[in-house]
DNA sequence: CAAGCCAGTAACTAATCGGTTACTTTGTGA
DNA sequence: TCACAAAGTAACCGATTAGTTACTGGCTTG
């Protein structure tokens, strides 16, 4: 099949830019092979994702990976850095300051919870990345620097807690946020095993709503005095 | 290399039987494909999981391995529903009905941390399972069968609580058992991008010890009235 | 003790998979 | 406008990997 010469010269000669109509996009096509990526990575694992599988989802040529990303490996923490960064900014959005302690916490677990139910594949990357002992994560210089930023806006958010005689004094802001996550990580990425196991359907509307309210009512029982 | 004739002959013509000094086990050989398998497929999920690599570490010819299991599916199968028999046998030395309901909660969260703790490659299969949907679990007759006992013993025991007014009365059974698994699981299987990333040990024995009374805490809080 | 089955080995194979080579096409700036 | 770099393609390659073949050695039973 051949390319209609005419028509990619007179477009090119027009001398608007960038109209998003252009044969080669090197922006688009990054952006495709990551979403792809993501997605088999998520899907499979890193042992059992498969670089053709994402060319072929991605609708490019297998070469062009590699020219983005040099190869698996790379492509891999290119994902989990990009999935990372999405959690990261997502929780620029809470602005815990502004709220009563107990309201915060509330909004806290709500908002974790619901980011992991809207990306599965966050959960998924992430007990990948464990599974291999945070290989990757572990020598990406751009992670390391991502550190969470709300354990130290929830610091704050405790402490006025405690001033106001809300909240224990022991209570410690890491553990705080690892009772949140957990409570949420392990419901919905082991959701598959327990609905097998104890017959009830985890995903289920009603379920999904019980459990976020649990989440909210086993943090703040937790940490009251 | 040639095997020496006459002592093999005068081994077996002796009359002792199963001296566990035989050329040929067929159950230690089978005993030892799984606990080599067991170790690969947890280290490495089923997609990375190599059966040259579970053959070498097991002693044995590869041919043995499709011999005894079938496949490399089968076999992945044979481990997990070892891994599930392991521990629903250990549930069975607990005795939640002999126990004051406060003490029996706390030793229920404390058994499965313990358990849980002891028993890394369970969690890593169990997230291998859980990443491609339950796949083989959900195959497993011999595992659909299994179900966790202490469902039924703990609801038990809530409802004795819940008579002597200590337990609020729309506690869930299984609601709590999540809540105790999910803050175990958690924090043992995300490890890896937890100390990383927050920059505190997590395996270490003095937060191990803090993270058990907490999952003990946590789990009282949220159930009394 | 003969016969047959089961346990075990070494070497092989077909297919898969990550990665590359050699090449063409397209956009752009001097 | 043309030279050059970047974007893109198709076909290929060597290594790995799950699974097999063809065979030998050993245990049990009638």
């Amino acid at each position: 099949m051949e390319k209609i010469r005419g028509e990619a010269k007179g477009r090119s000669a027009s001398g608007r830019r960038a109209e998003r109509t252009l044969q080669r996009d090197p922006e688009r096509t990054r952006a495709s092979i990551l979403a792809a990526a993501t997605w088999e990575f998520a899907e499979n694992g890193i042992g059992g994702a498969r670089v053709d599988a994402i060319a072929e989802r991605a609708g490019i040529n297998k070469r062009m990976l590699y020219h983005y990303f040099g190869d698996k490996e790379q492509l891999y923490l290119a994902v989990l850095e990009d999935a990372y960064v999405g959690i990261r900014t997502a929780e620029k959005s809470l602005n815990l300051s502004d709220l009563e302690p107990e309201q915060g916490i509330s909004e806290l677990a709500m908002f974790t919870w619901g980011y992991f139910l809207e990306h599965p594949e966050f959960l998924s990357l992430l007990g990948t990345e464990n599974l291999h002992r945070a290989r990757w994560l572990r020598q990406s210089t751009r992670l390391k620097e991502l550190h969470s930023s709300f354990i130290d806006k929830l610091a704050d958010l405790l402490q006025r807690g405690k001033a106001e005689g809300l909240f224990r004094p022991d209570v410690d802001p890491l553990n705080v946020y690892l009772t949140i996550a957990a409570l949420g990580y392990f419901y919905l990425s082991n959701q598959y095993t327990l609905s097998t196991i104890f017959g009830r359907d985890l995903m289920d509307k009603g379920n999904l709503d019980v459990w976020k309210r649990h989440i909210v009512h086993v943090t703040l029982a937790s940490i009251r005095r």
